[in-house]
DNA sequence: CCCGGAAATTTTGTCGACAAATAGAATACA
DNA sequence: TGTATTCTATTTGTCGACAAAATTTCCGGG
């Protein structure tokens, strides 16, 4: 265990103590760093982050909210296990949330939106160019979230978001299996998307977020078939 | 204030408390009981409910995360305003809900949920001939609700779940100013629905969840500008 | 009479402690 | 040796209390 956590909270401000555990456990498990199926202890969390359990377990209710925890009733709190039996429907919401962003993006944007998105698309370039496989699933997942938001829509950006972030997971384990080097057609087909959502074309912007989506479906099943191989291997 | 929380609660499982909490003040925020904006006071529900401010802290954060209550830092947390502004981005996601629900339903129902949705259609059916505004709105939700779920689709059942909610508010507000007989018309509409599922009908499916929604909002709105005029008219 | 600042009150965020519930270890028994 | 049972120990759920932040009240000056 570092203490890092703890030094670093010896001062803050009063009331960010649970936000600032909630945004460290979050990135730590979509990031893998907490295994799915690994457990949550309190006490050594508040030991951790040099604070008390209650702000350790309003971070954890929130964290359950959102599905990335799951709680027992008077057992240790476990970090979600990936469900790799019900995929499809994540692809189908995923394809779904990209053609729909995609489309009310090219509807509702404004001139700031376009910059913000060429801004992460140049972010995420640089990545893939660095072969950083962490900043590449980070930068991807802005990129495309910051398109939802130009749709205007927060039901749709919140479920988007949702997934993006689940597909944080699926998408670390991709890239810690491959070999860090197919991603440019993401690049390509990013540059189609920003162009069709510039030029207000909902029926391309709509088009083009569902080719996306298939191509990202399409990898991942390749992956999964892997996985299951390689089980029957040992 | 009712003691009567408070006596139910001498006894009660260990666990529960923030439970019983959540359930109560979801309810009781969906029918309006507790006004958009109005404040919640953390004692007063510790009193009210006979419990320490730490379940019901739990139970707020909770609902804080599904947008039900709305937290500002150090000050007291109070009930989410109805956004009147961004109406046709619920519009928008509801109906596309609507369409995909009916979908999925059509193609991955089991005869069990066609048993459970036609049950939930008679219980609608009753609250309207008895003309129980809370029952019919409760009902509909649920009955939308079990087609979501023969879906088979979690993410999308979890976004229609609250769009669902959300529309519990608005409803609520409709049934209070119109004069309760229109729905009759949903009765015929939700029958329909039921037949073109188990038909496993697709594209009939998601059409008349469109038609479905169109309605729905065909009637808020016409509400909506009621409302306004009588505004203008104070 | 209105405005600005200080004191008092209210309300939240955090803490340490205790009790209930479960899991694990140890023991008795067949 | 295997199984059931009691005992221990860990871990969660809840509580009451305290301190920080913010709202309100009060008061003095203009």
């Amino acid at each position: 265990m570092t203490d890092r956590d703890a030094n670093e909270a010896t001062e803050r401000r009063r009331g960010s103590g649970a936000k600032i555990v909630y945004d460290v456990l979050r990135d730590e498990i979509l990031d893998l760093v907490l295994p799915p199926g690994g457990p949550i202890d309190e006490v050594e969390l508040a030991e951790r982050f040099g604070m008390s359990r209650t702000p350790i377990r309003e971070a954890l209710v929130r964290l359950a909210g959102e599905g990335l925890i799951e709680t027992l009733p008077n057992r240790s709190a476990i970090v979600s296990n990936i469900d790799f039996l019900n995929m499809h429907a994540y692809f189908d919401a995923l394809t779904l949330m990209y053609r729909v962003t995609g489309r009310l993006a090219a509807e509702h944007h404004k001139p700031a939106d376009i910059a913000r998105i060429a801004a992460l698309q140049a972010e995420f370039e640089r990545a893939v160019e660095a072969q950083d496989a962490l900043a590449m699933i980070a930068t991807n997942a802005a990129f495309h979230l910051a398109i939802a938001e130009a749709g205007r829509n927060p039901y749709f950006t919140a479920l988007f978001k949702r997934l993006l972030d689940e597909g944080r997971r699926i998408l670390r384990l991709y890239y810690q299996s491959y070999d860090d080097r197919l991603p440019h057609r993401f690049v390509v087909e990013h540059e189609e998307m920003i162009a069709a959502i510039a030029a207000r074309d909902l029926v391309l912007s709509e088009q083009l977020g569902k080719v996306h989506a298939d191509q990202i479906v399409e990898q991942v099943r390749k992956l999964l078939v892997r996985e299951e191989r390689l089980d029957l291997m040992l």
